[in-house]
RNA sequence: GCGGCUAUAGUUCAGCGGCAGAACGCCUGACUGUGGCUCAGGAUGUCGUGGGUUCGAUCCCCACUAGCCGCCCCA
């Protein structure tokens, strides 16, 4: 048998690299709450039509990358005991004695017969149910048999009725069954739609929907949420770039009468992310923004760019003639050096900004200026989901390689009403938490947490002693690491020195004395201290 | 999804159409309650999986899987 393995794209977080996993959300935590954001845990999976409107349709995450399937469909026992039941609307004297289920055999009618040819009586047991097992004939068969004593005149005939396009072969064979079970199939739709489901490839448009889903706008406040969860996208594995991955990501989203349109909004949130990568010790970070205009804006901006891609596409790089045609926004994005002339020549989103974007986004910056966070405007900046309008921006990092953005977020003004919800505008980001942790691993090589000390029990027989001595240490909130008697003090030694930083003996001596030898790693000096004073010591 | 490179011991990697290798790590002993140094000895393994070529394949060929790099896209 070949051995199983993660699947393409997933991976396995494992000790230490979990360590610096959890300082990295920890202080996440740290940092939003004192901007007074609370978490919210959105569903992995959701309804798939909610980033078809939301994400957009022809953006490459929903078009291709996403992890999509029908869940499974629902059988509709209501609707199938009305077709049974109107394939002869005389057939019974009283509906009301049919009492069906999908899984149970339940229904009793009595009544001289009609189906068949000299029965007295006829006792239908009618089980409902999207397919047909033998045992499910079998255990009407039963059923008939004990409805059945002695009375030879009595004629009762169990019925199994299913979905015509089920199990036909079954049905055929029972059908001709001498048993008193009948397999009757009945023609119609009996099976619910099903619904489509996505695992989510981002969040953003999941917190929206609960944003809308509880009406979190009637509060009139600004909803300020964040989250931290694993995201899903069906993409090529490369370095920083995995099918699961993990993104911390917050939000501020709220009806405009709580403000959610003010550029401080978004200076605030980005003046966040400065602080957050700054007491994460991540040195280098560019912050790079632009503004890619409102819902007005973006349409003549794009018109604009065909009209000059016109001329200019073809002297430009295979990829680029194709975006020319699929997305031209992404011309911009060209990292080929031969074009980058050309794209110089190109129009600006910032000429065709209207009034009000053009006056927010020089207030998003004079704000940044104000506080002191450094940025970069680069006005060839564009994202790829269709809901991201006026302030977009990304921190990057190099030494990451192709994958540069380390995080990347906008302002998503009309992302509430795509999905159906009221007006709410709103400016969140997504932390790639796998390409932080990246980061952060090649800043600093990781060193092993080392546990407060190694209990070394002398001999087996110490053993359950050098247990109770542990637990009393770990109540007092040492990280302890214990041994095993049956090592030789040699082999304590080595292995103690590669887990802790101090080694405790415990052997008779220690045992019968109450004072314990204690010898630290690093100095490599040893003293013997009281039991009562060992975990000050140790600490 | 496309292109390139890679897959051998726990790890990092050599290697060759004919007995599977090094370093580090691991285990044992020298050394019975004091490690790191030293010395002696030992085990590393389906050579990614499946097929093909061949007398013979870890090596050559094909497919698959996985990883890395680039593209695409994104975080």
């Amino acid at each position: 048998m070949s051995t199983l393995k993660a699947v393409r794209g997933t991976r396995d977080l494992l000790p230490p690299e979990t360590d610096l996993w959890n300082r990295v959300e920890a202080t996440a935590r740290q940092v939003f709450a004192r901007y007074n954001f609370g978490e919210i845990r959105t569903p992995v999976f959701e309804d798939t039509q909610l980033f078809a409107r939301g994400v957009g349709e022809e953006t490459d995450i929903v078009s291709k990358e996403m992890y999509t399937w029908e869940d499974r469909e629902r059988f509709d026992a209501r609707a199938m005991r009305e077709a049974w039941l109107s394939r002869d609307p005389n057939f019974f004297n009283s509906r009301t004695n049919v009492r069906t289920t999908e899984s149970t055999i339940d229904l009793i009618v009595q009544r001289p017969g009609v189906l068949f040819e000299k029965p007295v009586k006829v006792v239908e047991l009618v089980n409902f149910r999207p397919t047909i097992r033998q045992q499910d004939i079998d255990d009407l068969r039963k059923i008939v048999h004990r409805y059945s004593p002695e009375d030879p005149a009595a004629q009762k005939i169990g019925f199994l009725v299913v979905p015509s396009q089920r199990n036909a072969d079954l049905a055929t064979k029972e059908h001709t069954s001498k048993d008193k079970v009948v397999v009757v199939p009945i023609s119609g739709k009996f099976f619910q739609s099903s619904q489509s489901l996505t695992l989510r490839p981002e969040n953003t448009a999941g917190v929206v929907r609960a944003y809308i889903e509880y009406k979190l706008g009637e509060s009139g406040l600004l909803q300020k949420l964040f989250y931290i969860g694993p995201q899903f996208r069906r993409e090529r594995p490369q370095k920083g770039r995995y099918r699961q991955f993990w993104q911390i990501g917050a939000e501020v989203i709220g009806p405009p009468s709580a403000g959610s349109e003010s550029p401080v909004r978004d200076a605030e949130v980005l003046e966040m992310l400065a602080t957050f990568l700054d007491e994460l010790g991540i040195t280098g970070w560019t912050l790079v923004l632009n503004s890619v205009g409102s819902a007005n804006d973006r349409p003549r901006y794009i018109a604009a760019l065909r009209e000059a891609l016109k001329d200019k596409a073809p002297k430009m790089c295979a990829d680029c003639q194709r975006r020319a045609e699929t997305n031209p926004l992404r011309v911009l994005d060209c990292k080929v050096p031969e074009d980058q002339p050309i794209i110089e020549t190109l129009p600006r989103i910032a000429d065709y900004l209207d009034e009000d974007s053009r006056a927010h986004f020089a207030t998003v910056l004079a704000a940044l200026d104000a506080c002191g966070v450094k940025y970069e405007v680069n006005p060839r900046l564009v994202r790829g989901l269709d809901y991201y309008t006026r302030t977009a921006f990304e921190f990057t990092h190099g030494g990451l390689g192709a994958q540069n953005a380390l995080l990347g977020g906008g302002r998503y003004d009309g992302l509430s009403e795509a999905i159906g919800g009221p007006k709410a505008p709103g400016i969140g980001f997504a932390i790639g938490l796998d390409r932080l942790i990246l980061t952060l691993q090649a800043q600093e090589q990781q060193a092993v947490t080392l546990a407060d000390a190694y209990i070394a029990p002398l001999g087996e027989a110490q053993n359950s002693a050098a247990l109770e001595l542990a637990r009393e240490l770990r109540r007092a909130g040492l990280r302890i690491e214990l041994g095993d008697g049956s090592f030789r003090l040699k082999k304590s030694f080595e292995t103690g020195d590669k887990l802790a930083r101090k080694i405790v003996l415990l052997g008779e001596d220690e045992l019968r004395s109450g004072i314990l030898t204690v010898k630290d790693f690093a100095s490599g000096e040893q003293t013997k201290v009281p039991r009562e004073e060992l975990a000050s010591h140790l600490r």
